[in-house]
DNA sequence: CGCTACATGTCGTCC
DNA sequence: GGACGACGTGTAGCG
């Protein structure tokens, strides 16, 4: 079920066209690709690893260098494969708007699809913590880490110019709008606050506080949110996990050995 | 130089230890993944793609969905595959910030390296259009586009809230302020437009006009804008190509025929 | 190295 | 389907 094809002639990679859209496709070699939708490229000759997900996802990625890919399609989309002049041309086309990325492969080093075992499982399960869901858990469940007396009412509530994180009132009965930031705060976090605490006061007509919540903030940040009244309080994004650990029991004896 | 394992045995797998960090690698197969670092998360088994490039930038795709990754670093970082208990262990950290996925492969499908060739060309040529770049080069080539008698006088200009995409003069010898987007503006822009307004104003104590150059705004950014005093101009990121698409010619034949 | 803002961002969520 | 904001965002550019 897992086909593999080694420096392949551009007909023999044509037998990987039913696998696409049913099983993850791979195709590596030198290749031109352009892409035309939202924007446009072009991408000169170079060695390049083209990847056709079941989904539809497509992504195309330099094989030397960086994180993100030269060209992709998201889901929903539709790859097919040809050959002209002799080269095996991949093309992919997203079906809920008008992009594409065409792929043209002067030379194919490796062509393979997966099986679509392993499907079933999907991504079984996946866990992220310390995300800035997790801050507000944390401020739900003790509240007074903001400030004693903070009483927190609603979250992601609807204001007119946006959605604020969380909204309460403190120990003297004032609406408080916190805006959570996982990580340091710029100026643009003080914007948005800022946004917030004005469409509240318009809207309810009475005194609102507004509250960066973040581990910490820039110089201009800060300097902003003073010029707007609106205040800073430190917070990390969950120090501890709430499952002692049990979660990555399997995993846990490999890492165990790296000292770091 | 290419070289390609089948559903090798984990022992053979050790063999492209000595690729890692030299040519691309790529290993697919049944696996559990664990991230730590910035955030943490844990990845039950499922069939994924692992990548780890020359630069050292490593991502893990599951196979089936996502344009996303699920679990990455991205260069400086530096790989390792080691066997333990008789199972493919892929281990990568970011060698500038205290981050590390570990992979656990229950089954490797696929094992294989490719040669360094064409990292000579690495990209040769990228090029992309319909940025805002572009738009900002048709605004300095006619700035009329914006108004009549519109001159520009700066670009990127810091202004102590941030900085300013395009800054110049009206026709009548006021302060402008363009912030430019190449999509639909939402609230957020109208926000960061009136913070570089009001910077300006505060810093030259004149009169100040904002304008938001893009093709479209929400209901509610347009709300916004009218609150704030500020304006918007209607502009689409470049529709034409200056080269009268001479870029394109080797895929043009090929992009010929799809007739959409 | 830190700050700032873009991105073909992608993705989830809520209306 | 649009709007909105998070993201382990990544990435470039500038001071």
């Amino acid at each position: 079920m897992t086909k593999v094809l080694v420096e392949p002639d551009p007909e023999e990679v044509k037998q990987l066209s039913e696998a696409l859209g049913r099983q993850p496709v791979i195709l590596a070699g030198i290749c031109e690709a352009e892409y035309r939708g939202r924007a446009e490229s072009v991408a000169g000759p170079a060695l390049r690893i083209a990847m056709c997900k079941p989904d539809g996802t497509f992504i195309l990625h330099n094989a030397m260098e960086k994180r993100e890919p030269t060209n992709w399609n998201p889901a929903p989309s539709r790859q097919s494969i040809e050959v002209r002049d002799g080269c095996v041309v991949l093309r992919s086309r997203r079906l809920d708007v008008p992009e594409e990325v065409v792929v043209y492969f002067h030379k194919v080093l490796l062509a393979c699809s997966l099986p679509k075992e392993g499907a079933k499982s999907e991504d079984s399960v996946f866990s992220l913590f310390r995300s800035e869901e997790d801050m507000k858990r944390v401020i739900r469940e003790d509240p007074s880490v903001i400030e004693p007396g903070f009483r927190p009412v609603g979250e992601e509530v609807e204001c007119g110019a946006g959605v604020a994180d969380v909204v309460g009132y403190d120990e003297e009965g004032r609406f408080v709008v916190l805006e959570l930031k996982r990580t340091r705060a710029g100026v643009s976090a003080a914007s948005q606050l800022r946004r917030y605490v004005e469409a509240f006061r318009e809207e309810r007509g009475e005194e609102v506080r507004g509250i960066l919540v973040a581990p910490s903030v820039t110089d201009r940040c800060r300097r902003l949110l003073e010029k707007y009244g609106l205040e800073w309080k430190k917070l990390e994004p969950v120090p501890l996990r709430d499952d002692g650990g049990k979660k990555q029991c399997t995993l846990t004896e490999f890492l165990a050995g790296e000292g770091d």
